[in-house]
RNA sequence: GGGGAGAUACUCAAGCGGUCAACGAGAGCAGUCUGUAAAACUGUUGGCUUCGCCUUCGUAGGUUCGAAUCCUGCUCUCCCCA
């Protein structure tokens, strides 16, 4: 067995470990699952880590379950302000099910063929027949409120400078959790929970409950919640969630989320993110501190993990946009782009189109951004923008009384518009 | 079931009868600077046909010349007691 948890924690991805974890690790090929929530027919770059960590497992030997929580998840965060967690019929349930595993099998190997073949299952399947009974009795009866009061995450929801409470779904979420662990264990001799250490709490409450009704000592591990140096959550952008499937952001989106990632974070997430090893790491790190201006971590991990999650010709792809959008680029730049070129690097950024007759006529600017386009949300915005000096049209800045027509259209069928350095908008002609 | 507190824009949080499209802070967006960074400074953050007008302060009514501010019903949240 490779030294799994020596390996993460140089790239530090451990935060928590039950004593003789490691131990057992290097004595016994091992299996360990990770809980995923399967509300989302895709995954975001928050899951990355966890994935990771089992591809780390199986890389050492071990054999990774992944684990869709498609009971937990129904009832995950009941205490959602807007949205209320809904019960996931069966059809959505299957569906991001199926979905799910195609991401998952570009990191892990699901090859039967293999020994330690990783392995997706649903705590759905065991947990749709539980009864509220045997759950009380076979379960609950061997944790006691205590137990689960003392728990960091119960103690912060009681506590008197809350304004929220804490409902019972929440309360027994661990216990519901901690029995996944105890029928992984019973049914596969899975030895092993990993997770966020926020999720340290729940796995524990697992492993308590198998060391009562089982009496027998199973491991946990977890890794610390991948942070942003400047204090904003990792994974999200305006846009909301980064996520890993290319309909719901695009490779180029993905790739600038990278790439954009703040010194700080680039040497911590050269060590996570990628899959370089420890001398690599070190040289890469080095060479960074000494031209930063260079930026060779971040186009790194953009590089690495836009080819891993997408592909190579993807990669290539938002490479070649980002040089367009943010070189020094001007109207004949864009102009000398061939078709093709032209369309695969505007493919993530939002368009729409006008009729060529209501161009020929001319448009005002601030009508053609907010009225003619959903670029931006009202005239009172587009106005603003134009004032702050910040919106662009094929790369050039405009003013106030700005009226664009079809002189303005490249290849006489497009229109840029931009908004500060990082916001296009794309519109086609018909 | 009884008692108390509360609901204001993305979030927190002022305001308690006219001067309120609503103080302030955080966050966001943009400009200058730069490395597609950070920090800093500046502007900006309801809508419109913008020297004006319209719709907003949980919800529905009421009092008043005039309400986010007062009254009543309702909904929801939290706390305490049973």
């Amino acid at each position: 067995m490779k030294e799994f948890i020596n390996e993460l924690k140089w790239r530090g991805m451990l935060h928590d470990i039950i004593p003789g974890t490691e131990e057992h690790l290097t004595k016994n090929k091992t299996i360990g699952y990770i809980g995923f929530d399967p509300t989302s027919d895709s995954l975001h770059i928050g899951s990355l880590v966890p994935i990771f960590i089992l591809k780390h497992f199986q890389n050492s030997g071990h054999t990774p379950i992944v684990l869709l929580g498609g009971a937990t998840g129904m009832i995950g965060d009941p205490s959602g302000k807007s949205d209320e967690r809904n019960l996931l019929d069966k059809k959505v349930l299957d569906h991001n099910e199926k979905k799910l595993t195609k991401q998952f099998q570009k990191f892990l190997d699901f090859r039967s063929d293999k020994s330690n073949k990783a392995v997706l299952i649903n705590n759905y399947n065991w947990m749709k027949e539980f009864s509220i009974i045997n759950f009380s009795r076979d379960i609950g009866k061997h944790i006691t409120v205590n137990y689960m009061m003392a728990k960091d995450s119960v103690k912060k929801r009681i506590s008197k400078d809350t304004t929220q409470g804490m409902s019972f779904t929440e309360f027994t979420y661990q216990l519901i959790q901690g029995y996944d662990f105890l029928h992984l264990y019973k049914e596969m001799n899975c030895m092993l929970q990993m997770g966020g250490s926020d999720q340290w709490g729940n796995i524990t409450t697992g492993t308590e409950l198998i060391r009562r009704k089982e009496n027998k000592k199973v491991f946990a591990i977890t890794c610390p919640l991948i942070k942003k140096s400047d204090g904003s959550k990792f994974g999200k952008s305006e846009g909301g969630n980064i996520w890993l499937d290319k309909e719901k952001t695009s490779v180029y989106k993905f790739y600038q989320y990278w790439l954009n990632i703040s010194d700080e974070d680039a040497v911590n997430y050269i060590k996570v993110f990628t899959f370089l090893n420890k001398q690599e790491v070190e040289d890469l790190i080095d060479k960074h501190q000494k031209d930063k201006s260079k930026r060779l971590l971040q186009n790194k991990i953009a590089d690495s993990i836009t080819s891993m999650v997408h592909s190579e010709d993807d990669l290539k792809n938002a490479v070649k946009a980002s040089k367009v959008l943010f070189g020094k680029s001007s109207k004949e730049d864009l102009e000398s782009l061939d078709e093709n070129t032209f369309n695969e690097i505007f493919d993530g950024v939002p368009s729409s189109s006008i009729d060529f007759k209501e161009l020929a006529k001319g448009i005002n600017i601030d009508f053609l951004l907010a009225k003619n386009t959903n670029f931006l949300k009202s005239m009172g915005e587009a106005r603003r923008s134009i004032k702050e000096n910040s919106i662009s049209v094929n790369k050039i800045k405009v003013s106030e009384n700005t009226v664009i027509s079809n002189k303005d259209l490249i290849n006489n069928k497009y229109l840029l518009l931009q908004r500060g350095r990082k916001n296009y908008y794309l519109v086609i002609v018909k």
